[in-house]
RNA sequence: GGGUCUGUAGCUCAGUUGGUUAGAGCGCUUGCUCGACACGCAAGAGGUCAGUGGUUCGAAUCCACUCAGACCCACCA
């Protein structure tokens, strides 16, 4: 009887034998090639964590430790993102404070102690699962370092020509107030009305009906258009048009982008309503009324519904409009909103100044960087393809937010003249009263102020492999590391996150910022449905490693191929946990024939036929799973280690061999075989189980291999020179057979496999040496073919 | 409207460049404590490979269309 194997207290030994020894320490001295990670930084704002972190953390661990044991020098730092508008929401949301009611350096002063706390969190949830991160290298988004890096990404940008600050509309969260960029957004469909409202031609006075779903925006409207194709309104080309209610003249124009079957036909173009509006305003050269405040309450244009909110005036406009006759009709619809992703409110458009990257001008050569990454799986380059394609807006990075990090910006007052800074002095605060920076270089004006706005989050985690890169002084190192090897990531993220680092390394160093992208899905509830904490459909996976080891929940994450949503199945975990329990037994059993005496040396001029059978079929399992792993396939991996270890090796080759190792002379040969068929098989299950296998590595084939874990020990190998000859397998495939004949028959006869029946009948032919061998495997005294 | 992915046993999924009788795990049935393991072992039942048409000597696999589901993007006055 073997002494059980307690997940619980053997990980946490390994966990601490792990950090003691600095199994994963990052050593850049070393020879090897580097294989370095740009790994995600979590928002540390996500107080729940669940599955589905596990699992696309998990994947990509799987690759890390393969690519260690390939021989790789692997850098795996760990970022957390700390900074900018989703912690910000996160400690609003969490303290009931928004950023107007609470002084800058008291909520930046909140949001580190939260993200503090956040990334404790995430740390010990990490070393819990065994992500064999080095934890003497991470950094966080709002650390001097990434600010530092952040900062001299904008000046590079400035003096590139490839920074602008615009005043033009831009899309506007009226509750985070905030400027925002075209990926900060999501659609949401949602019931609304079409209103048909009632303008006049002002010669004519004929009656213009008007289809709408925003009427607050009347007060705002500077022109209506028409299609000069649209018979129905030729005579009204050049003429006025009387604003109800409000009563104001706008010009009425003709343009052929006006969708003759929407609504009636008719459109009016406000400032600003969509980016048709934007477009209109620009082209035809109109003037704007600019009705919303950044607060999203309406201005005095709006007359009497000044102070109100959007909704609230559209509520109001449109009881006027009935009251006075204006509005003729309404009509359900289901539209769909652009609204802001962090806040779920809808987005407006306001006229600001902000600063922008210009992408637009390069969509081109963004488009070539796809071509220069290797992206697993591949379809997922589309969705960057799409992406890149359908830009409309450069993006923006300036938010008027407190907690990120500063623009490195001073503005002369006098002659407008825009100051930066010296990289060396980087990271600077220009909110914080300084020195260097006091007068106008051009017009010498003592008249300075420093920019306000912090940048976008995606500023800074667009630089990322450079923020890992330079945790390193060395030059060398730092260019042996950049671009990154792999950027392992979740799919909803490749418009913001990947596409911006991509940007960033184009504009900086006209490169891509890393070679190999592998994006994971989603880990979704029993059910398929996404994980929420709202709907509580998660168990804590602290809980799972307590009752099933960590081993096991990462068997579960190689569940699902790359790219697709894995749901949580605890039946999986089982599966893990009964695989830990049966690599210890087999090893258990291994080990008590070794009796800690050396058999790593394989004398392969005497092998039997099974022995060259099964080594035949590790060689075969060693060079798919090299395969799978190479093309980050951890879960096709998986599938060839189990179904050779369970069947392969445990259901038939230790059955064949128990005989030659309980004979009277133990044969020498078979635990040879086995010496390496456990060795490899441990260290293919190794990036995926790693405690398992360290605890049965340490059990005896640490002293011969003479490494301090299987993690840094070389990946197995085919055996070379193993000779097999093709008739030997096919006849050793029949002896199989005639094996199974035995066991159906003893199962239909209900008798237990290891009761000795006297005779066995079979029509299989097999060379008389196998004779012996079946007798002795199956338990029959005597095998008769004929 | 454009695009991506998915549809195989009751459930979760494998099925390599088209090639005999379509596989695994879970679940189910019948047995088995055989000197690693009952968290196990053996045997068994269970599938019109979403549908239709086509290419082919041969299709789960290739092509077209249809249906169903998930997701992305765009339009939306």
């Amino acid at each position: 009887m073997v002494e059980k194997y307690n997940t619980n207290e053997r990980e946490s030994h390994w966990r601490e034998y792990w950090q003691e020894n600095e199994i994963y320490k990052f050593n850049p001295q070393s020879a090897k090639p580097f294989y370095s990670v740009d790994t995600p930084p979590p928002y540390v704002s996500a107080d729940h964590l669940h599955i589905g972190h596990i699992m696309s953390y998990s994947q990509a661990e799987f690759i890390v430790r393969y690519k260690r044991m390939s021989g790789f020098e692997v850098f795996y730092p760990m970022g957390f993102d700390d900074n900018g508008l989703p912690t910000e929401r996160f400690v609003e949301k969490k303290y009931n404070i928004n950023k107007n009611k609470i002084s800058r350096p008291d909520f930046i002063k909140k949001c580190l102690e939260e993200t503090k706390i956040g990334s404790q969190t995430y740390r010990k949830l990490w070393e819990l699962l065994g992500i064999s991160v080095d934890w003497s290298k991470i950094y966080s988004t709002i650390n001097n370092h990434s600010q530092k890096i952040s900062q001299w990404s904008f000046i590079d940008l400035y003096n590139k020509g490839k920074m602008i600050r615009k005043d033009e509309p831009t899309f506007w969260c009226t509750t985070c107030q905030t400027a925002l960029a075209q990926a900060d957004l999501e659609d949401k469909e949602e019931k609304s009305f079409l209103n048909y409202i009632n303008f006049k031609a002002v010669d004519s006075g004929k009656d213009l009906l008007i289809a709408t779903t925003r009427p607050e925006l009347i007060p705002a409207c500077v022109a209506l258009f028409l299609n000069q194709n649209d018979h129905r309104y030729s005579d009204l080309i050049g003429q006025k048009a009387m604003i109800p209610f409000f009563n104001y003249e706008v010009p009425i124009i003709a343009d052929e982008s006006v969708d003759i079957d929407f609504g009636t036909g008719l459109m009016m173009v406000c400032s600003w309503g969509d980016s048709e509006d934007i477009k209109k305003v620009k082209e035809f050269n109109l003037p704007i009324r600019t009705i919303l405040n950044m607060d999203g309450k309406l201005n005095s244009l709006a007359g009497e519904f000044a102070g109100q909110d959007l909704l609230l005036a559209r509520k109001n406009i449109l009881t006027k409009l009935k009251e006075q006759n204006y509005l003729q009709k309404q009509e359900p619809i289901r539209h769909v909103l652009k609204i802001h992703e962090r806040c779920g409110i809808p987005v407006e458009i306001i006229k600001t100044k902000q600063w922008f990257i210009k992408v637009l001008e390069d969509k081109d050569d963004l488009l070539a960087q796809a071509e220069k990454m290797n992206w697993y799986p591949l379809f997922m380059k589309q969705r960057y393809i799409d992406w890149v394609k359908t830009l409309k807006w450069d993006w923006c990075i300036s938010r008027q937010r407190y907690y990120g990090v500063p623009f490195p910006v001073w503005y002369c007052q006098d002659c407008g003249e825009v100051i930066l800074p010296d990289v060396s002095d980087l990271p600077v605060d220009p909110t914080m009263p300084q020195s260097k920076i006091n007068t106008c270089p051009k017009c010498d004006s003592k008249n300075i102020t420093g920019e306000k706005d912090v940048m976008d989050t995606w500023m800074t985690s667009s630089m990322t492999p450079l923020i890992v890169s330079r945790l390193f002084e060395n030059k060398v190192i730092q260019e042996k590391l950049y671009p990154s090897s792999l950027r392992p990531q979740a799919f909803e993220i490749i418009r913001t996150w990947l596409f911006y680092t991509v940007v960033k390394s184009l504009y900086h160093f006209n490169n891509v910022p890393f070679f190999d992208i592998m994006i994971s899905g989603h880990g979704h509830d029993e059910k398929g449905q996404k994980i929420s904490k709202r709907l509580g459909n998660y168990v804590p996976p602290e809980q799972i490693v307590d009752q099933y080891g960590a081993d096991a929940l990462r068997y579960w994450a190689t569940g699902a191929n790359l790219g697709e949503n894995l749901k949580y199945n605890e039946n999986e975990v089982k599966k893990g946990k009964r695989t830990i329990t049966k690599l210890y037994n087999a090893a258990a059993f291994c080990f008590s024939h070794f009796k800690d005496q050396d058999y790593s040396h394989l004398d392969l001029e005497n092998l039997s036929s099974e022995d060259k059978w099964i080594l035949n079929q590790l060689n075969e399992t060693i060079e798919k799973v090299t395969t799978h792993f190479d093309s980050y396939q951890y879960a096709k991996a998986k599938n060839e280690i189990d179904d050779f270890f369970w069947s392969t090796f445990c259901d038939n080759y230790l059955e064949f061999v128990k005989y030659r190792l309980y004979q009277e002379e133990p044969d020498q040969i078979a635990k040879q075989v086995l010496y390496q068929i456990l060795l490899a098989i441990i260290k293919m299950y190794a990036p995926i189980m790693p405690y398992i296998t360290e605890e049965i590595y340490h059990l005896y084939f640490d002293k011969l291999e003479k490494e301090k874990s299987i993690h840094l020990s070389a990946w197995p190998k085919p055996i070379a020179d193993l000779i097999v000859d093709s008739k030997e397998s096919e006849e050793f495939e029949k002896v199989i057979a005639i094996i199974g004949e035995i066991r159906k028959y003893k199962s239909e006869k209900q008798l237990s496999l290891g009761k000795v029946i006297p005779e066995f009948s079979t029509k299989i032919k097999v060379k008389p040496e196998y004779i012996e061998f079946i007798e002795a495997v199956a338990k029959v005294e005597k095998v008769v073919i004929y």
